[in-house]
DNA sequence: TTTAATTTGACAATATAATGACATGTTTAG
DNA sequence: CTAAACATGTCATTATATTGTCAAATTAAA
């Protein structure tokens, strides 16, 4: 396995999604390659190395297990399958083809990302002294705020305030990139799932929410979140904090 | 953590409460080390495993905050904080950089120790499941719960509390990992066998049974196993941290 | 001041969790 | 060996909480 730049195969026949992992996924630095059928797939996992699968079952319901399947006969390569909700056969099968984890379509690009970052992880155990270990993945920490992944536990002054999964992950996003401004269009895509396209003004409902909950613990916090006028909003670090 | 001579790292400009210190701490039978700067401190305190941090905030203003919350990314080492009277403003940002303790200077040296020895009692409370986890030892200790793993022996308020094998592989996969949020899938996978297909929801009958046991004898037990929405289940620490 | 964008509150539609009752296995005691 | 006790998983029902939409009120920019 690469040091950086892992190479991960994705296996769908639609295009669409194809081009969404591959945006999602090279943002991360990971380096891509597509398949758009078994045959295809399981011919290039074979010939070459790479650290992780993506495969959609939806191929073609055999298909795709069998990819599975026949693949690990010859290698160990780590699949991740996506599936269709409620799809509970294949899930089955899906395990017992030697699938390592598991996405139910729709998916949110952010936690595909995380899901393979945790499979990468388990597979290179020897490299346990990983990035994301020195760089907080799991807390991270603002003079007002401070968010631990791990727990889902968001603390302003030294005191816990709870949000509901879509406000969580909404400010997690934002603090993942502090003082970057996003688009409301680029906050639906990230956060919610890529088959979301409803009211575009939910984006404004959700910071609404979060902003009040936060401003009954610490204003402070509360004002991090920054609306960037007829752009978006943003995670604003305050640096002008020592007088 | 060594169980007598805790290694202690003092941060601090000036001589005069560096030496002050040392000689206090030292006849209380700490291992002191010193460090004169943010960044040495940093340097020292990411390197080596201390059992407490003495850090002046008036380094620089800056400084000293920056020095706990970047700390606080990487360690979850106590943190004491020295800073000057009435300084409200540090205070908070303290406490939110995350610092255990906070000492107004001029202090007592007496007050110093006594709080020192607080915060390394507190501390090895809360950290005793991951030195226990990581050691082989097989004791689980909480504030108002403890499971040893050899013996399968769960007690709350020093009563016997008998779970059922599914409930106690639950309840102690859970605690193995406290605070760190499991999805009912991942429950599925790591606590039941690899091959359990069934119903999602049967974990929460079996939180709820955790939960029922539980509260017979200790409320305070049962409510650890907290409900993260949304999401899936954590056992959660109770943090005491505010005097 | 005018215009466009944002904030906000209320509400309906969804989604998720807790619980109780039951069926089916599995162990234990006699 | 058998019956009772226990453990486990399922499922339907009830109880809660979240999410998205929309339009009116407010605010910012030019």
């Amino acid at each position: 396995m690469s040091e950086f730049g892992n190479r991960i195969l994705v296996v769908d026949d639609e295009e669409r999604i194809r081009r969404l992992l591959r945006l999602y996924l090279e943002k991360e630095g990971y380096s891509i390659e597509e398949a758009e059928d078994g045959g295809t797939a399981l011919q290039k996992a074979i010939q070459y190395d790479y650290d992780l699968i993506i495969l959609d079952l939806l191929l073609s319901r055999i298909d795709g297990i069998e990819v599975c399947a026949r693949l690990r006969q010859q290698k160990a390569t780590p699949v991740l399958i996506l599936t269709a909700k409620g799809d509970e056969v294949n899930r089955v099968q899906g395990f017992e083809a030697g699938a390592d984890d598991y996405v139910v379509k729709p998916f949110s690009p952010r936690e595909v990302v995380s899901r393979i970052k945790a499979i990468l992880r388990r597979s290179s155990a020897t490299a346990f002294v990983s990035k994301d270990f020195f760089f907080g993945n799991n807390k991270i920490v603002f003079p007002h705020l401070i968010i631990e992944h791990d727990a889902r536990r968001v603390t302003a002054r030294g005191q816990e305030v709870n949000f509901t999964p879509k406000e969580y992950d909404l400010l997690h996003f934002l603090a993942s990139s502090p003082d970057k401004v996003f688009s409301r269009e680029e906050l639906l895509r990230d956060v919610w799932k890529y088959d979301f396209f409803g009211d575009i003004r939910t984006v404004d409902t959700h910071i609404k929410r979060v902003r009040e909950k936060l401003n009954r613990i610490s204003p402070e916090a509360a004002a991090m979140i920054t609306t960037v006028w007829g752009i978006g909003y943003k995670l604003e670090v305050q640096k002008d904090l020592f007088i």
